[in-house]
DNA sequence: CTTCGATGTCAACACGCGTTGGCCTACACT
DNA sequence: AGTGTAGGCCAACGCGTGTTGACATCGAAG
């Protein structure tokens, strides 16, 4: 079985690409198949030979994977500034992390995407810092919390562009935000961060 | 001029309810005219007589106001608290902000409406924690990294619903994201909090 | 009682959408 | 050269949308 390079897999990845710009771009009502198709130059049609409907292009196209890096192989004190670091790479350099930030307000399936890349992925990344016997609520809270604080940058920074947010250079991002997941991930409510 | 109370005003009022619960549940594009009219128990036409067009009505059902307390007048160590709170309650007695929260990823004109909440709402009440004499980014830095906070807390809990954000009671959403809220507000960026 | 504006209904328009099926074209294989 | 098939295009469908204008009804003022 050896790997057939059809002459129809550019045709594909041109769609899949024109759909991930789009649908980010204008979210899963706006972005027309007839629009995705003109960025592919190709026939609209050609989208539906492909992916079948517009349902399952979306479902292709908001396919992502984190690629987290291991946590427990960091110094613990630095857990927070590398996830931190690492998401805001995986902002910049794929889309599909917008598109789902954009669309998951409207729909359902870029919610339900968005539910299990946290349960599938950031969770076992949290849960690699705590020992096995550690409660899973509390792994789950740590994860959620995290996942808050990360969004809610994405939000203001990409999709609200508030001023101050989007003007902050990386590194002061850092300064002020590494410290809170950091403690989110491994320290105490009230506390500053170290902990066992 | 004393105020006459019109017949129309229990419909305009009815579709403007019911418009504040489409939006917010289905997002600008996916609430129809027809079932906002619906759910009011009126013509589709009466939107338009009331309201001009469907971006006019969406305008006057994103109208809002925070309500937020004179931080100034609270105790300093304990700003982050009373933010958090109020932010708490807000979302949930007014649909309004998860409105606003739903429709921005996809509406220009919601985006607008939340950078200009975010100026002239939440920037002044940061402003008044601070001397006359603090650096205006520095200010506006703070209440951008509140935002997010506050806004990431919101849209896991109220949009993405990931379970361990969704199941957390407010005491312990407090304990754990006032500090965070707090540092933002008046501390530094590696700091737990307290600061002059 | 008549009149007239405010309030509300009905039917229809034009448009863009997702989606479909038939047809053309090019290329690999005999 | 002939043929089968994958790749691609075109024109059209049915539908739901925002929006419009003509018509009905109510309630107060003359």
């Amino acid at each position: 079985m050896t790997e057939v390079v059809r002459r129809s897999d550019r045709t594909r990845s041109a769609i899949l690409a024109a759909a991930r710009e789009r649908f980010a771009a204008d979210g899963f009502e706006r972005a027309t198949i007839r629009a995705i198709a003109a960025d592919a130059n190709i026939d609209p049609s050609m989208v539906m030979r492909y992916y079948g409907n517009k349902e399952r292009l979306f479902a292709a196209a908001a396919e992502f994977d984190l690629r987290l890096p291991d946590l427990g192989a960091v110094p613990r004190t630095r857990t927070g500034r590398v996830l931190v670091t690492h998401f805001l790479d995986r902002w910049e350099e794929d889309e599909t992390l917008q598109l789902l930030l954009r669309t998951a307000s409207t729909n359902q399936a870029a919610v339900e995407r968005m539910q299990t890349i946290f349960a599938s992925q950031l969770l076992p990344a949290v849960a690699a810092l705590h020992p096995p016997s550690t409660e899973p609520a509390d792994i789950a809270r740590r994860a959620g919390l995290a996942a808050a604080q990360i969004l809610g940058l994405a939000l203001c920074r990409y999709v609200l562009r508030l001023p101050p947010v989007v003007t902050m250079d990386r590194e002061t991002v850092l300064d002020w935000v590494a410290p809170t997941v950091q403690r989110y991930l491994t320290g105490t409510p009230g506390s500053s961060g170290r902990r066992g």
